[in-house]
DNA sequence: CTGTTAGCGCGTTCAT
DNA sequence: ATGAACGCGCTAACAG
């Protein structure tokens, strides 16, 4: 079941039957809802590879992940950003495409199967990187290629769009708050200095405790590299601290 | 850039570029050394579109998870499910696309997104299933839709194809090797009965007691839910049992 | 082994 | 408002 049965069914042509589908207001009435009867009887629905071939676009989105960032199993993190990709997706009609490398290859090198096949193949309309690595290389191939995309994280170049949360200021706006509440001894566990939500968050804590002119004390610094043990390791560790 | 250049550059028709790009055996040697050089230094990579249009493959699977399992966040098993899928892609140089369904609305419903735009356009060569619960009604729609599917998860209908752990016979083992260790007291933290894995392991538990002639104890069969909470609780209930 | 010829199913001018 | 005609880029018979 195709555009040409459809017209021919709906006694109208393929042009016409396109519109209805594609909801173009240049449509009579009646040619409209006759052409819909016949598309919900006979369960017609576009081919996606035909429409991407004449429209030029996939409707299709990419997230790329870097394994690199093999915190995908320890992250609770990403879990999140999956659900929240495919959400936003779902609701713009489009489709996820889920990108990560595979060990063996070099995920930025020319050659590698990310590149050929999904960036060249024009397989996408856009891509998402959770990049993990600041100056991640993958930001110049995605440029090369044109094709829009968006990092998850903090960038270093103005030029290149970002979502991040606020990482600093919701640290420094925790702090405040413990300290609006009388507290003045107040520790932090940190992420990897390497990470740049780690050093923003830190960088937040410590603008909040210079704001309240208290002083900063590397023994109440945890560190920490985002998982569930180390957060309990850090924790243990401050507690055992002297008061 | 693409095949009709290609052919142009290189002095054939189109068809032996196609050839060549595609591994096709039947193209002499001298011939083929002349595409490659051309593909090679045009960047030549075929549209992923045109190509699934001519060829009805588009060499993209889907991984259908069901949100209903909204333990993807706490299960550490749908991470690794994930990630098993995309590599096991990336190896056969296929991709793979993410299907759950947003929450407002029925996701195997006739008219739901999933189905109108992703099987019926015929958007996948295939598609995997972590179904969660038994009898899922995703199976019926998938067949009336012809589509290539392969379950995660056992399931009841000798007739669909799945994939699973061999709970009952793994667990059964690690029973029976405690057995050979000269054990006699062994207690087990068993899942959900509602869940087929959860069943299956505490039948292969039960196994290898009968096996050994040892008493089932029901006071040594504690109560999760596949989570480390769980876990954790019930372990301590174990061990505070009177020996 | 290589080229010619048809489509694949749809979007999109351009006339009417 | 509707239809005719063309093109998207590629694969797949079929000849030769």
């Amino acid at each position: 079941m195709n555009l040409e049965e459809v017209a021919r069914l709906a006694g109208v042509s393929r042009s016409t039957v396109s519109r209805v589908v594609n909801g173009d207001a240049k449509v009579s009435a009646s040619v409209r809802a006759r052409v819909q009867d016949v598309v919900r009887e006979h369960g017609y629905h576009p081919n996606a590879a035909a429409r991407s071939l004449a429209s030029r676009r996939t409707r299709i989105l990419g997230l790329l992940i870097p394994r690199a960032s093999g915190a995908i199993f320890s992250d609770p993190f990403f879990p999140v950003l999956i659900q929240g990709a495919v959400d936003a997706c779902n609701h713009a009609d489009h489709n996820l495409m889920l990108l990560m490398d595979t060990d063996e290859e070099a995920p930025t090198a020319e050659g590698s199967r990310l590149h050929r096949r999904v960036l060249r193949g024009r397989h996408l309309d856009g891509v998402a990187v959770a990049a993990s690595v600041v100056d991640d290389p993958v930001v110049a191939l995605l440029r090369k290629e044109r094709l829009p995309f968006v990092l998850i994280g903090r960038h270093p170049d103005p030029a290149v769009a970002y979502v991040d949360a606020d990482n600093r200021g919701g640290s420094r706006a925790a702090v405040a708050h413990l300290v609006a509440h009388g507290r003045r001894r107040i520790a932090t566990i940190a992420g990897p200095r390497t990470i740049r939500a780690g050093r923003d968050r830190l960088d937040g804590y410590r603008d909040a405790l210079a704001a309240a002119k208290l002083p900063s004390n590397p023994a109440l610094i945890g560190d920490g590299d985002f998982s569930r043990r180390d957060a309990h390791r850090a924790t243990h560790a401050l507690f055992g601290q002297p008061p």
